[in-house]
DNA sequence: AACAATAATCGTAATATTGCAATATTAATA
DNA sequence: TATTAATATTGCAATATTACGATTATTGTT
């Protein structure tokens, strides 16, 4: 026990699960929004911005980039990183579903 | 170590990963899906629906109402669930501000 | 009141996540 | 080729999550 049942729901169903447990991190959150300030992917000072360690922040770039919502490009030494729309889209058009359908439903 | 370090993140940050979290597990996108599915909220055969023992189904019922993704009525013996739209709406509309905010950005 | 049905809670084992120190890797520069 | 800078990986301890059997409310029905 103790590990999810991946295998009993469907390959939509894991994929949105997937990705929100990606955006499912404060810490997670808060490179996503410092990625959208500095409005440009010139990026590599992340760590200095989060109140935590090198390694930690780059576990948690590992996982954004795992999701698909952020990409890395390697620039010299430093790698630029930046937010990928296309995986934000997708979860925006499913939540966008399931509020049209309740309001279609209107119980409660 | 291994707790999440809450108290270093704004509200916002933690509101937003706390719903992302509560959606980051496939049972939990699958009992959202069912309760759209049924079209009403005459539920508590969601138990039957799933892959899962009822003790596991009814935590993560407890945790999707936690984060405010579902209500959860008393109609007799059985508990009527039902999704609470507005929470979907937080996170709709916190990603779509992102994905606009990067169109604009045009980078990469 | 006794019984059945429904869902929550408790306790616990298995597994996953978080965070970091230490170390490794990679590429630019002196 | 050493040195430096930036990021990744490894290994591990602390904590959280997942799942379920057993049990406990709670409510409706006989």
């Amino acid at each position: 026990m103790g590990a999810t049942k991946t295998d009993h729901f469907t390959d939509q169903q894991n994929q949105i699960a997937i990705i929100a447990k990606a955006l499912g991190h404060p810490a997670r959150i808060a490179i996503i929004e410092y990625l959208l300030k500095v409005n440009a992917c010139i990026c590599g000072d992340i760590v200095n911005e989060l109140p935590l360690a090198q390694p930690t922040v780059s576990q948690h770039l590992k996982e954004l980039k795992n999701a698909g919502l952020i990409k890395g490009n390697i620039e010299g030494n430093a790698i630029c990183y930046c937010i990928d729309e296309k995986t934000f889209d997708v979860l925006k058009e499913y939540f966008s579903k399931i509020i049209t359908t309740v309001i279609k439903q209107n119980c409660c």
